[in-house]
DNA sequence: GTAGGGTTAG
């Protein structure tokens, strides 16, 4: 899921105005990165490790002269790209203490650690450096800093932010600026914003390169929106900018997620023709479609076709394929491409290890599941969340109350840490086992903590409430959603009518309906179902009739479940069938 | 500063 939940703190941006006002002033920025030529230092051979670099810090603030400062700030910047940004911070403040003079680059290194750690408080604590030493702003630190802002969800604070830059004019915004705040608004699926961020730049100074228009155009791809995503393509066109293999890529995987495999071979035509040639990303994209589509033969042709055009499969590549196997319910061939992928010497990462933890559960052997999830810590990897939201799932699924609890208590005391998704599956878990009042300790537990919920959280609720005969503790529930600013959905209404349904209560249920219409939430097929269910189980046949009238109009028609229950029904009273009104001429399915 | 993989309620 791309759309995240959006920040609206607002607390830790200083005033960008007062920084002005200050930087205004006569500070002259430091001037000693001259004239400091001291022994070669090569750290790029030297730096392996942290121990290397702490090593060579040592020995650099020893030295007389000191070594220049692009030294000190090619250390820092090695350190970061080997993610040693906590160790970057300490270095920086042993700079600090030693006098040590600082540049605008080494700042931007060490405001960029704090912003990767996740903690861009910490790194606008360090711009009242820049006022102190004279080193004035550039648009680097501010997009690190608006960076670091999306990375931590604060979208509000990174727009407002970016906007006061504009405003006071603390920094004319250059293409990586735009890029930074449009990427950072488009996956979090504000793609109307990031159009009217083009359409902006469009009419100012700086104009859209091609990264702009790849983040625009990924962004409709991603709302499944191919026709406007093809439009800017073709404005891109127009203005000169020609396509790159990676705006081909957003298309072809925005296309293979809608299943227009047609459309997916004419633009791959169009990419060769212009000599852009795919890449191990485009069969990737092309490998996943097919997988997921459920061709995983298909997807092996096309593996076969990347060797022998020299492009080599990565992790991605066998991870995919993994993963179409498993989606099969072939986890023992996912398990044979896992093998394969070590013997050719390409690690597992964690992602290969929740595809194939999931695989076995899907196929409930979960004890090879959880022989996977003690393998991972031993090859050096770390169970995530979604890997131990995974084995819970699959050990509520066999039963296995008693792991399933160890399991969460071990999240919640070692980690890694439950989110909402973990507290769902527990949540959903004790009910299925009637356990309803660790259920509801739990769930009162996690609503004191204001943890963060959404809708699908209250909707396990509300299910495992109706399940246990609980359908007015589940209606007060239901009623509480919109105070608490959670709009039900489709899933929330359905769970409440089949609640309604089953205990009889079919008008109800129909209230419920008319509410939904009334919210303009739209009834789907599991709603349709669920009603003819509940008219079938109280014989009220009359009005199934009616109700299927409408249904068929509207395109739905029955799933197995419906069926099953039909012929059920019908085999102890073959006159139902006389009610069902001939609804397949009108059926679109 | 842009593209590809995993969990998730009726």
């Amino acid at each position: 899921m791309r759309r995240i939940l959006v920040s609206k703190s607002n607390a830790i941006i200083p005033s960008i105005s007062s920084f002005y006002i200050l930087r205004s002033s006569s500070i002259r920025p430091y001037s000693s990165l001259k004239g400091k030529v001291g022994v070669r230092i090569n750290v790029e051979n030297e730096v392996k490790c942290l121990d290397d670099a702490v090593n060579l810090f040592n020995r650099m603030v020893r030295m007389k002269p000191l070594p220049s400062l692009p030294v000190f700030c090619k250390l820092l910047k090695t350190m970061i790209n080997m993610k040693h940004y906590y160790a970057v911070i300490s270095l920086f403040r042993e700079m600090r203490k030693l006098d040590i003079p600082i540049s605008e680059f080494i700042l931007s290194n060490v405001i960029n650690s704090y912003c990767l750690m996740h903690r861009v408080d910490c790194a606008f604590s360090l711009l009242p450096i820049h006022l102190k030493s004279g080193i004035p702003f550039d648009v680097v630190t501010f997009t690190t800093l608006i960076r670091g802002l999306f990375a931590e969800n604060k979208v509000t604070d990174a727009v407002v932010l970016f906007k006061n830059l504009v405003r006071e004019k603390i920094c004319e915004p250059n293409e990586i600026m735009y890029g930074t705040v449009m990427n950072g608004l488009s996956k979090r699926g504000h793609t109307e914003k990031t159009l009217s961020l083009l359409r902006l730049m469009e009419q100012g100074n700086t104009k859209p390169d091609i990264y702009i228009y790849n983040v625009v155009i990924d962004a409709f791809c991603k709302d499944r929106n191919l026709d406007a995503a093809i439009s800017i393509l073709n404005e891109m066109k127009q203005k000169g900018i020609p396509p790159d293999i990676v705006t081909y890529n957003s298309l072809i995987d925005g296309l293979c997620k809608l299943g227009q495999w047609e459309k997916v071979k004419t633009l791959f035509s169009e990419m060769v023709n212009l000599n852009i040639y795919p890449d191990v990303h485009t069969f990737n994209i092309l490998i996943d479609g097919l997988c997921k589509e459920g061709i995983v033969e298909d997807a092996e042709e096309v593996m076969k076709h990347m060797v022998g055009k020299g492009v080599e499969p990565d992790i991605i590549t066998y991870n995919v394929m993994m993963d179409g196997y498993c989606l099969r319910g072939q986890v023992d061939r996912a398990r044979r491409v896992f093998d394969i992928m070590i013997d050719k010497c390409i690690e597992p990462d964690i992602f290969s290890y929740n595809i194939l933890i999931n695989g076995y559960c899907k196929k409930k052997e979960v004890a090879q599941a959880m022989q996977l999830l003690g393998e991972i810590s031993q090859k050096g990897l770390k169970p995530e969340t979604v890997t131990c939201n995974t084995i819970l799932h699959g050990l509520f699924e066999v039963g296995g109350i008693g792991d399933a609890k160890r399991v969460y208590a071990e999240m919640l005391s070692v980690g890694p840490k439950p989110n909402i998704y973990t507290h769902s599956i527990v949540i959903d878990g004790y009910f299925r086992y009637g356990l309803v009042e660790e259920a509801m300790s739990l769930f009162n537990k996690l609503e004191r903590k204001r943890e963060n919920t959404d809708i699908a959280f209250y909707t396990v609720v509300i299910n495992g409430l109706c399940k246990n005969g609980k359908l007015d503790e589940a209606q007060s529930v239901f009623e509480k959603l919109s105070l608490i600013g959670l709009p039900p959905n489709v899933r929330t209404y359905n769970t409440m009518i089949t609640g309604f349904c089953r205990q009889g209560l079919l008008d109800e249920a129909k209230s419920m309906l008319r509410k939904m219409k009334k919210n303009s939430c739209l009834p789907d097929n599991v709603t349709y179902n669920v009603f003819v269910q509940g008219f079938l189980r109280w014989s009220k046949f009359s009005e199934m009739r009616t109700f299927m009238v409408e249904m068929a109009d509207r395109g739905f028609s029955f799933d197995a479940s419906t069926a099953g229950f039909l012929v059920n029904v019908v085999r102890e009273n073959p006159s139902v069938l006389d009610m069902i009104p001939e609804l397949h001429s009108k059926n679109k399915y």
